[in-house]
DNA sequence: TGAATAGTTGAGCAAGTATTCATATATTAC
DNA sequence: GTAATATATGAATACTTGCTCAACTATTCA
């Protein structure tokens, strides 16, 4: 495989993206469509400032994309290749 | 998405396996084919303490599988789908 | 203008994680 | 039997992470 110690820490930083179940629901809820803030809260059923700052981690692995309307702000899906990685781990869940 | 709180933590989980580089590179020296413990802590220059430690977290997601031979224990991986998502992971981190 | 709304941010804390070190277990060699 | 080797394990420690709370910015509305 032959894996620079570099690559190791870049692939470590791309699963850590989806290690964790908040940031999960986030992404399989930007998979269905751009979404602001606080719906996403809602729906998840955490305070705006949680979401916040895990949009913010995304946001910095450019794994989401903000776009401000007025004073809301409604992010989406930066990197198709996420969702490829979130259909494969999800059937792996599902079905075995 | 329609994701379960289950089904998010399972994926959560299961990203997880990927979200450390050590385990990153523990894996990609096991896509290579069966490795005992020492030799994995000297090619990822860790002691074998951490490398064991490391190797029971996977061993209990059930990603990696383990035979003992004499005072040897050689470790191989037992889930292929984690493959696949290493594959597409690099391929995204190493071109785009 | 001032009040209300949507979101961001930093500090602080609790919980989780990766490693080290010392010790324990199992196997082999003598 | 004892000594040496390979690995596993538990405790301790340092570091990281996800959340809450309070304060802040930016925008809209009256």
């Amino acid at each position: 495989m032959k894996l620079t110690d570099i690559n190791a820490i870049q692939l470590a930083e791309l699963f850590s993206a989806l290690s964790d179940a908040s940031r999960v629901r986030i992404i399989s809820l930007l998979i269905e469509g751009e979404t602001r803030v606080s719906s996403l809260a809602e729906e998840l059923n955490m305070t705006e400032s949680a979401v916040s700052h895990q949009l913010r981690g995304l946001r910095q692995m450019r794994l989401v994309r903000a776009r401000k309307s007025g004073r809301q702000v409604f992010y989406s899906l930066d990197d198709k290749h996420v969702i490829e990685l979130f259909h494969r781990g999800l059937d792996h869940v599902q079905h075995g």
